[in-house]
DNA sequence: ATAAAGTGGATAATTATTATCCGCGTTATA
DNA sequence: TATAACGCGGATAATAATTATCCACTTTAT
């Protein structure tokens, strides 16, 4: 049971995304490669991003990514729903069923209790948001920031 | 990311080895039968919950499982931990070390985030026994639970 | 001695995740 | 208006995780 490694792909990628400037755009390639990530295989998690409305693509030879939300409006859940769906953690396969030979398809007696361990799970993904992680890794870590924001700019397009 | 339908299982076998008189002992292919799960598996899943001592097994012609704690002392939590395992919910894959170029390995802004995260979820697993899950299955299907407990005294061992 | 049980290792089957490929639509620009 | 660079979506393959089976072995009641 293990979080998609999709996930810490596509917080990385909003992130490089929320520095560029507005109206310019960056190509997917130019990400995943940055990202290190299969260059195919993440094109199809930027789909995911886009059909959650976190980030809008382009088109045409001046195409690729840029966000669509704000910063402070993407929290990591966001991304997590996108990625992930919005499937629960925990599925019961009505193993009660079978035990207690019931009529009724099902009921489960860990259905409520895994439930409410999901939702407090969710509520902390809910705190933080890119904005919070990009002040994070600004006073963290300048000047690689600063190459980075070099980087953008050679491989943007407007 | 889903939950393996083995900590399901796991949870009802100990709830079915709780109702087992003292003393007594229910072998695995009954078990297994009951929950409608494969035998060899089952067996397998068996061996983690005796690994976490949760179980204790009796080998030998008139072996089989049964409980090593008391109901109120196995949470929801304990045999989740059994059959997942220690590994938390996320690893950073290094992401952050190829987008700027770190020197240092495994730094990742999202590790303390999803540790939390990961905390709360555990926490909520922690709040639920066997004790209280039974109580739950005695007020809500006390004739089935009858049934269940006339099929125990055929199947155990002393 | 034998039969019924658990144990541990090797291995196969199944499913989920990650990755690739290809033909298509869109758009800037030569 | 042709072309090249990009995103889109479907089909498919490769890999990894999970579930399942088999077998030789030990233990123990009869």
């Amino acid at each position: 049971m293990q979080m998609k490694t999709g996930v810490e792909q596509s917080v990385y990628a909003i992130l490089i995304l929320n520095m560029l400037p507005d109206k310019a755009v960056l190509p997917g390639e130019a990400i995943s490669q940055q990202l290190g990530a299969s260059p195919t295989y993440f094109q199809k998690l930027l789909r995911k991003l886009v059909s959650a409305n976190l980030i809008t693509s382009v088109p045409g030879v001046k195409g690729g990514f840029k966000l669509r939300k704000k910063a402070e409006d993407i929290r990591i859940y966001d991304i997590y729903l996108a990625i992930e769906g919005q499937q629960s953690l925990y599925s019961s396969s009505g193993v009660m069923h079978g035990m207690l030979d019931l009529e009724e398809e099902g009921c489960c007696l860990l259905t409520d209790l895994m439930q409410e361990a999901e939702s407090s799970w969710q509520t902390v993904l809910k705190r933080q948001t890119i904005a919070s992680l990009y002040e994070e890794i600004n006073v963290g870590y300048q000047p690689k920031v600063q190459l980075l924001q070099q980087w953008i700019k050679e491989k943007m397009v407007m």
